[in-house]
RNA sequence: GGAGGGAUGGCUGAGUGGCUUAAAGCACCUCUUUGCUAAAGAGACGUACUGGUUAUACUGGUACCGAGGGUUCGAAUCCCUCUCCCUCCA
């Protein structure tokens, strides 16, 4: 979300990012048109509220000295009908306004590459060479299901498309990433976190998919809930509405979940395998830093999850998003991306996100760098450290060997009792 | 599943229709005084929006006492719905 009255000195900043964003730029004018009008309503209807004060104060006073006070009650009888349209007439111009406020992107920060789309997208490094089999690369469904450790069409049976079910090697396979994961993070100094899975409207609005993207997510029938398309949506909302002492920052978290995402817009795209689908587990991170730290953070976050793929010793490279392909959240992004040798291209495992104050001013989250100073939003961070189903994937196809089995990182095998092979 | 109690500022907690943005205490901040790991005294001290001025300071106004509605000239206070917490019973 995005701080009103700096908008209004300037929007220019805001309407520059919506151009390089490929988006709508009059919404910015309509914003700044609708917060006009509600502003002059406002300053109606405190002018109105107030004269209904004081007149009702000289009511009491007059009671109180035993005299009739009927004909002032009758007076601001009228104007509190006056004053009811008028609040009725504001609030759908406030909720106007909100939806507007609310789906407006945050701002690029300059730095991000002038781009449409990801192929745009500016390469940063790489870990080296990729992996060379020697043989042809098959895909990771494919040997998951030959391996008899992903099952695809009892998970369809079950749920229906876009799910699958893991088993035996590929269940502890799943077990043992994340127990790696949540261990290399906490010895970074990250906080393990095991929050809910269902959030209310309120976290999913202060973090960004609602109200625009609520066909991205699965609801819950039984009360106003949503599954979580990411643990982000918990950790950046866990200090929601709470003022924070300077000594809390930075806060490090990680946590572990199922997310759920229903993947509307993406009806066709990787239908196969693991890649993408309505449920899947993810380690997050996720940093709430000092604004002037936050880029440097990120650079550091960066290097958190690709130390995870150094020692999983997966091929990968970085890449700088560019304007157009940045997320709604984000004013900078940076996706790591792990070989995968059936499709011989590299895939995104892990996007990390500088969400400077827009998810903290959404959420109102802030905090004192002084103990008497004035109020801050700190800024948000997320990425994914790793996501266990693409992780998996890319283990499987960097780690095939001609005759079908799989060799399993050096780093996992002590999770998974000391086996090097499965087969 | 049944019965009851509760939700107030950073924290504890008073407040059943106007004198309450809200007592008191603690914490934090400033100042004063004495000074050995600190004590005493004084003062300031909520958030958001908005006007006086572009910003800070100052100051006017409005809103906010779990959320949303209602009653009333006037609501933290009365009524209704919901959420959450606690106690007891099963």
């Amino acid at each position: 979300m995005h701080d009103l009255k700096s908008l209004r000195l300037d929007a220019g900043p805001l309407i520059q990012s919506q151009q390089r964003r490929q988006g709508d730029p009059l919404a910015v004018q309509q914003l700044l048109d609708l917060d006009q009008e509600h502003r002059e309503a406002q300053a109606r209807l405190d002018e109105l509220r107030q004269e209904r004060n004081t007149a009702s104060k000289a009511i009491g006073e007059l009671k109180k000295s035993g005299q009739d006070a009927e004909p002032q009650m009758e007076a601001v009888r009228e104007l509190g009908q006056t004053l009811k349209i008028l609040e009725e007439r504001m609030q759908s111009c406030d909720e106007e306004r909100e939806v507007l406020l609310f789906g407006l992107p945050n701002i690029l920060d300059p730095s991000v590459p002038e781009g449409k789309s990801e192929d745009d997208n500016l390469f940063v490094r790489d870990s080296g060479p990729v992996t060379e089999l020697g043989f042809e690369a098959k895909a990771h469904d494919e040997i998951g299901v030959a391996l008899d450790i992903l099952d695809f069409e009892r998970a369809a049976k079950l749920a229906g498309a876009r799910f699958v079910v893991k088993k035996g090697w590929g269940a502890k396979l799943e077990r043992a990433l994340a127990s790696f994961l949540l261990d290399q993070n906490s010895q970074r100094g990250y906080t393990e976190i095991s929050p809910p899975l269902m959030v209310n409207r309120e976290t999913m609005t202060a973090n960004g998919n609602l109200p625009k993207f609520e066909d991205d997510l699965f609801g819950v029938n039984f009360r106003d809930f949503f599954l979580i398309p990411t643990a982000e949506v918990p950790l950046t909302n866990l200090y929601r509405g709470e003022i924070l002492d300077a000594e809390m920052l930075p806060q490090y978290l990680t946590a572990y979940t199922p997310c759920f995402r229903a993947e509307a817009g993406a009806a066709g795209r990787d239908t196969r395998g693991i890649i993408r689908l309505h449920q899947f587990s993810k380690v997050e991170l996720v940093k709430i830093v000092e604004p002037e730290n936050s880029f440097n953070e990120l650079e550091k976050m960066v290097a958190d999850a690709e130390h995870l793929l150094t020692l999983l010793e997966l091929p990968y490279r970085v890449m700088l998003l560019s304007s157009g392909d940045t997320g709604f959240n984000a004013a900078k992004t940076y996706d790591l991306e792990v070989w995968f040798p059936s499709q011989a291209k590299y895939r995104e495992v892990s996007s990390c996100s500088n969400c400077t104050d827009f998810q903290a001013r959404r959420g109102m989250m802030r905090y004192k760098p002084e103990a008497s100073g004035p109020t801050v939003y700190p800024h948000t961070l997320n990425g994914s450290g790793l996501p266990i189903g693409r992780t998996l994937a890319a283990i499987l196809e960097n780690y095939q060997q001609a005759d079908g089995s799989v060799r399993i990182p050096k780093v996992l095998q002590a999770y998974l009792g000391g086996v090097e092979i499965i087969s």
